[in-house]
DNA sequence: CAGATAGTGTTGTCATTACCAGTTATATTA
DNA sequence: TAATATAACTGGTAATGACAACACTATCTG
């Protein structure tokens, strides 16, 4: 794979084509270490000039990204959220080869805010389990999830159990309760002082925040408010 | 007015501030032309290098277009023009109870961009229609459109067409093309300098980025990047 | 007069060279 | 050994020179 200088295409795009192939075919993968610019320089037998030109196009589309002093390295890839079906952190996560976990940061019982009486229809004051978890791909924190579900509903619930089964799993093993639907609200914020410090970011840094009420029959039965780094998960969906 | 010689500031970036300023305080004025690069590095006494890599940042960010043979060029700022009604986002601008308007600040024929080229399956350098649109409620903006459509597709299409009917209207009637399938794409952003000035924000302020790629039978037909403000614009989805 | 041609000015691409500024490993020194 | 300097990397900035591709204008030519 070289560049061709007959060829009326720049040289540089040409780099960018097949660099962005190896990255697509895996054989580069993310946090890979390019070939330095002056290595590139002799592999192609092009001027650092041309291997530049390339390289900051492709850090402008987010394919890679410089360290100085250090080295250019393959950016990581976003993480990507169908929304067609309702869905579960756990299985996206595995799907991806990425190991999921769940910290749970806190858990607690709660008298229902007006803003969760109301999501929840409850009424205000009722008990709510108040469950704060930080999600993590493979070691690294891309969520911080604030989840209310109705004490009524699940009596006896633990942190414990919480830890060691996916909360849908739960749900539906220990209380015979299944997700019918649900409606989410996007919604781009800056992250607070407090979700910057689980999530390894900067105070300020771009978020998105999912309010999420998930449904049992006409039932709400789980509202959760989600803070996703913005440089770290991206949402698609089809429509049709 | 010139680039300090000592300062630890690149001189490119010196420029680039300078070149705004005289945008900003209306010394220059949309469509002006720049001196040459040429003439910069005499005015400047610095190279072309430097001048072009001032330039391209410039382009990038919006503040200037480049015609090759002709020269440079100050970005169109605002272009107040009112459409009647855009399709999904009118519809619910009206169902909250707002007023849309959609004013379209440039139509242009470009050459498709790496990125674009890949997003719409075609070549590069093949020709595109590059549609800026400013999208309000209330006479406030909400959201900054780019979209691209292939050249080749949609032969004659004019700025005055669009103007007076919503887009999808348009290629449905004239092209008798419609839309069978879209995927989007959303992603917490902060604003860049232009965006911000569109949208009155500031910059760095939370946004929402949506990346549209619509779809006739498996011809990709339409690529837009709206920028939405994040404390503006909620999206909202049913799950099932 | 109309069309081809040459000339000039523009941005686009590319090579070469040089030095600066961070990072890291290695060798040196206390 | 542990701290410190040094060397050898990395990407960042900059100058200079050359030619290609494109746009326009003036001039030549039929």
């Amino acid at each position: 794979m070289s560049v061709d200088k007959k060829s009326r295409v720049p040289f540089y795009a040409q780099l960018i084509d097949i660099i962005i192939d190896k990255i697509s075919t895996g054989e580069l993968k993310e946090y890979d270490r390019l070939p330095s610019e002056r290595e590139l320089c002799d592999m192609y037998g092009i001027s650092r000039t041309t291997i530049r030109q390339a390289m900051i196009e492709l850090e402008n589309e987010g394919y890679i990204y410089k360290e100085h002093g250090k080295g250019t390295f393959v950016a990581p890839q976003t993480y990507t959220q169908s929304l067609r079906k309702v869905y579960s952190f756990s299985e996206e996560m595995k799907k991806l080869g990425k190991k999921p976990v769940s910290d749970v940061i806190s858990f607690n019982i709660v008298q229902a805010s007006s803003k969760v009486a109301r999501r929840l229809e409850l009424e205000e004051e009722e008990e709510v389990y108040e469950i704060i978890r930080l999600r993590l791909a493979d070691d690294e924190p891309i969520m911080y999830e604030t989840t209310y579900l109705p004490g009524q509903l699940f009596p006896g619930l633990t942190k414990r159990e919480l830890e060691t089964n996916t909360m849908y799993d739960l749900l539906r093993s220990k209380y015979k309760t299944s997700i019918s639907h649900a409606q989410e609200r996007f919604k781009a914020v800056s992250v607070s002082a407090k979700e910057a410090s689980y999530l390894h970011e900067k105070e300020g840094a771009p978020a998105m925040e999912i309010e999420r009420i998930a449904s049992a029959g006409d039932r709400p039965i789980e509202y959760t408010t989600t803070v996703a780094r913005g440089n770290k998960y991206v949402y698609t969906i089809e429509l049709s």
